[in-house]
DNA sequence: AGAGCCATGTAAGAGGTTACATGATTAG
DNA sequence: CTAATCATGTAACCTCTTACATGGCTCT
């Protein structure tokens, strides 16, 4: 699941509590703009990865007001994550959410792997394209042709945008 | 939801049965290669269509085989579809899915109104599409800056092709 | 005899959405 | 004093996915 795959990626970041966290995927953020989480689901979500071992949590206590659970990955979590940030997005839909996703995890903390991602999702684009060419090619019906080329029009639209996501700077204060 | 709305549409063609919605629903049909349905989903799909009482049923005996249950629209089904057919889907994403059901049930039975439709969309979509202009030109970000320039890149494939989605022919077969 | 079609469904589980629950602290 | 912030969650509900249940008929 993508939302989960996000979390993991921002506890790869920095090691952070729920409230954090929640914060992260609220309005005006770039997470957020993405994909919208209410912090009850975050709850939820930090619980199962917990029982699936991908990240732990330490308790820190404050004064007067309840302890902070500090999440952050654990081994296995880590290479969830690498798993899951080194494979393209198969479904074009995808792009919008779980690519981007991706996209901005490896943008904030590693901004040299940004350019294979990208790279790599152009590459799966276009070879959808060649498919959407044929059955262009091959298609009678006038309505199923035109579901043809809208999904044509969209792929070669991405695939542009693909091409120049590549070349984006590393985010400042990021460091070279 | 859309689905339920496809299944109103495809009964004001014809009253069916459940197994021949099902059938419409299928791998190799125009409906089902834009959205796919279970023909368990589709029976609680028409319960609950029923329950709404968007549909009526009438049971048609058969020798040696369950009885046929025959579903056809009631009066309320009939403007609960007119009024979602004339709205415009407001979300991008909903173009795909939402708005090719609009387009095609539109075009099996009303085809003169698939020009109508068309122009609402793309009238949305620029309109959108101004919007995000807008957007780019105060966003400093870079990140958020290459999101927004998907989203535009998107949305002008999107107009672009409901510019061509306008002319369709009418179908074969349905008259003029 | 076995596969697949006709024709209806139910059941279990996963996941999301929305709202609520708790309770103290700080800012206006 | 009131509202927002901090910080954790739970509960009810809805929807989709996947699989199963039933049972006779037709075609090869």
């Amino acid at each position: 699941m993508a939302i989960e795959h996000a979390v993991l990626g921002l506890l790869a970041i920095e090691p952070r509590h729920g409230y954090e966290l929640a914060k992260e995927f609220g309005p005006d953020t770039v997470v957020g703009d993405i994909v919208h989480l209410e912090s009850g689901m975050l709850y939820a979500h930090l619980k199962k990865l917990e029982r699936r071992g991908w990240i732990g949590s330490e308790l820190e206590p404050q004064e007067a007001r309840p302890a902070r659970k500090v999440f952050s990955l654990t081994p296995d979590g880590e290479a969830e994550l690498q798993r899951w940030l080194s494979e393209p997005v198969d479904k074009t839909r995808d792009i919008r959410l779980e690519f981007l996703l991706k996209l901005y995890l490896a943008y904030q903390s590693e901004p040299e792997r940004v350019e294979l991602l990208a790279r790599e999702q152009q590459a799966q684009c276009e070879q959808f394209i060649e498919s959407l060419e044929a059955q262009i090619g091959e298609e009678e019906d006038e309505f199923r042709l035109l579901v043809l080329e809208m999904r044509l029009a969209q792929n070669r639209a991405l695939a542009k945008w693909l091409e120049r996501a590549r070349t984006i700077d590393s985010p400042v204060g990021a460091g070279i």
